[in-house]
DNA sequence: TACATGTGATACGGTTACGTGTCAAATATC
DNA sequence: GATATTTGACACGTAACCGTATCACATGTA
């Protein structure tokens, strides 16, 4: 914001460092914990319910340093939902990866990755999937890009077991859509109702549908029923 | 709040009526007043943005009348999903009697219905599927009773084709509510990008969801493909 | 007409949070 | 050790909203 790097008046010191650390390590760092801070408080108690004081003091800082990094409570709100997105993801993946070659065991991999984080980690599942709807001004970004992502995962993780054409691209990706709106929904009721349902019953029922669409789809593996009546 | 009906001193009047109304019509009349300003609003322009002053200057009452029938902005946007949601059901219902036996058309006029009224009716389809979110303290119970009447309708809808005995019961609860999830998710997201997409491909998608959790189930007439690759 | 109640407009105090500014202590460079 | 920058703690003014109270007017009953 001030004048060029060089003195102004008798050129004393200038280097950007403190503490030992860079000015933009330290700049980093600072958004990191606000980020975490936030993503605490807004997962616990609500997006409506967090003061941009609190988000500071959690994080040990000061207003100052919410406005270096953000303009707005709602522009931490899509920074704690990038983030936890992307951990989400990454674990999906990181779960799935073993079983690329059968498609049954891939999404049950799946499934149950998705509700076991969902149950270890209901602070960031309540962010993402409740909290996240609080970002009027965003929201279509968040559905665009973001969260496009997963539904690209899903694509991609289908479109190799695809036999034949298979319906248009457009059909599949209200088809990914709909199923990755079938997991969320099943989660945030299973959020707000405290996790009573047990989580076999949710991964049996999600297998169903997923196995009703791949079924749909024409995929070897599933056009034999996949499970008995009372499985 | 005051004394018993009978008069305090002299006993002149009593009788509550007043503009040719009773008492108690007047008060459902402002509550009604309330509840259709608050639809308006909170779905316009979101929970978070409408105030109690704003909701009473657009029914044409004042703040003394709110309190009346709401305790909270929050009880306010209850009883606006309520409502709603009410007059979802009754369409999507009304859509669908006549199809009661053809279980492929009760499925397309339901999505019709479905995808249509949200196209009509973006306010109100907002406030029941993205603000609804906001109301914290009573998420559960929102999960819990009101939204499993759509549930409840779905599986009334699909028990009379099961051929078997199929799933459990709770497996069947959880593919009712993924499958409502599937289609509040594309609903909002189809909100969220200014219904950008055209609606033959939403519904076509999810008739795919839909008739693959019917082959799943070993519906009849649902067992051959439902449709070509590229319909 | 006289009076009690319903109604509408508005005023009031209290609370909360926002966004910015000030000032002293800590740190690094000269 | 001296100076400039970084940091932390806190104060300040502003604005919005909530929940309640006040007052004059309208409406109905005796």
């Amino acid at each position: 914001m001030e004048l060029p790097p060089a003195g102004t008046e008798k050129g004393r010191q200038r280097s950007g460092r403190y503490a030992g650390k860079a000015a933009s390590t330290r700049q980093a760092e600072r958004r990191q914990k606000l980020v975490a801070a936030g993503i605490v408080l807004i997962g616990r108690q609500g997006y409506a319910a967090t003061s941009i004081d609190a988000v500071c003091s959690e994080a040990g800082l000061t207003k100052r340093y919410f406005y270096e990094s953000f303009a707005s409570s709602e522009d931490l709100l899509v920074a704690c939902y990038g983030a936890v997105t992307r951990e989400f993801l990454m674990s999906i993946m990181q779960a799935t990866t073993p079983h690329l070659r059968d498609s049954r065991q891939l999404v049950r991999a799946g499934l149950q990755q998705t509700f076991g984080y969902v149950r270890k980690n209901p602070d960031k599942a309540r962010l993402i999937m409740i909290e996240a709807m609080s970002v009027r001004s965003q929201l279509g970004q968040l559905y665009g890009s973001r969260y496009g992502e997963f539904v690209d995962l899903l694509v991609g993780f289908t479109k190799p077991f695809l036999p034949g054409p298979g319906p248009g691209d457009a059909i599949l990706a209200v088809m990914a859509r709909g199923a990755v709106g079938a997991l969320i929904h099943l989660c945030q009721g299973w959020i707000a109702t405290g996790f009573k349902q047990p989580i076999e019953e949710l991964v049996a029922g999600t297998e169903h549908i997923f196995g009703g669409m791949g079924r749909d789809l024409g995929i070897p593996g599933w056009v034999e029923a996949p499970a008995g009546p009372a499985r």
